[in-house]
DNA sequence: ACCTGAACACCGTTCAAGT
DNA sequence: ACCTGAACACCGTTCAAGT
């Protein structure tokens, strides 16, 4: 257990894989994260990681949920904010604090998004993302109630909205924004604007 | 050149790799799409393929040259079936046909969609694409000039939709629809409409 | 001109052997 | 209980040698 040498047992291997992975992914990609690179990064035999993952994807998985849990911390924080407001301004935010995320961590992005790379539904993503989706069907309900969207029902509503959402960032980190005539660097603030429209389009 | 030896040259061995691929990629998935598979199922050995693609990408922006050059067909096609429809109608029969053509060939739309696996710029990808584009830009100017919609940009109008259309594709391939409560089943139909009401919001 | 087959540096994954 | 290191069956890609 000294500092110094490196001893045979690594003691938390385990969070230190997680902790190289979500790196790695941030600095050169999903496809950057090979068991074998993330071993070593660690510094650890490329067989080592099947001790605490049986593959390849539940290293990925374990990465997601890291990722999904900062996706919600954000969701929370700009929910935070717009305490107070109105249920259709309240969804708004909560709508562009999920496109700010995305566009500011393309390739965790990427991961939460995917069904092939990663375990969704034998983890806690499936019940993370559940927790998000009952946030936006209670705040669209309150909307309607509040008379402040009509002519829609909440699922609609909710489905339009998310998957316009997840197109625009989706085309943003599949890097399509320049074969739509959008400088990427423009990408948000147009994002931003388009899913604005879209829930006033609502009312 | 006996049918029943198999020569050494091969003769169109460029041509026979995109079908295989093609074909491998439709009934496995991209990622079975590896160079010295499409070389073993035409015959070839390993390296036979790099003395027609200079990489896996090559041959994989080949693949998704066909898959557009399909994709356009299938738009002209529904563009055809419009004809002396309003401008607005037959805008919403092209996306519908991109989202038919996308739920149909999930692999294929996978495909075109990246800019990881393919070289889409520097080939035919990405003037096909702008054809489209340009087709939409048409018909929302168009529907524009006849008071079909308003308050409206033509571009706004057409990212908006072209944003959410890929939204719905691309969480029906990425296997997100039951994770929104859509039965995989009813995505395609939920989508027109979804698509549809987007349009007709625009009005 | 086109294809083979060995080679290189990578993968994910397994498993006996070491600590 | 946890890690090493060799092994196996895969990759993409290169290149001398064969036809």
């Amino acid at each position: 257990m000294s500092s110094a040498t490196t001893p045979y047992h690594h003691g938390d291997l385990k969070n230190a894989l997680i902790e190289a992975a979500v790196t790695l992914i941030e600095e050169e990609g999903v496809d950057a994260v090979s068991v074998r690179a993330v071993a070593k990064r660690v510094g650890v035999s490329p067989g080592a990681p099947f001790r605490h993952f049986e593959s390849r994807t539940a290293l990925l998985t374990a990465v997601a949920e890291v990722a999904m849990a900062r996706l919600a911390q954000a969701i929370d924080q700009a929910l935070a904010q717009a305490g107070g407001q109105s249920a259709l301004t309240q969804y708004m935010a909560l709508g562009r604090a999920f496109l700010d995320w995305a566009f500011a961590n393309p390739t965790h992005f990427r991961v939460i998004s995917s069904r092939a790379l990663i375990d969704f539904d034998g983890s806690g993503l499936a019940a993370a993302n559940h927790r998000i989706r009952d946030r936006m069907r209670a705040l669209l309900q309150q909307a309607l109630d509040d008379g402040e969207i009509r002519n829609v029902t909440v699922d609609d509503a909710m489905l339009a909205t998310r998957a316009l959402a997840y197109g625009l960032a989706r085309m943003y980190v599949d890097g399509q924004m320049q074969s739509w005539d959008v400088e990427p660097a423009q990408g948000l603030q147009m994002a931003h604007r388009l899913l604005d429209e879209q829930v006033m389009r609502l009312a």
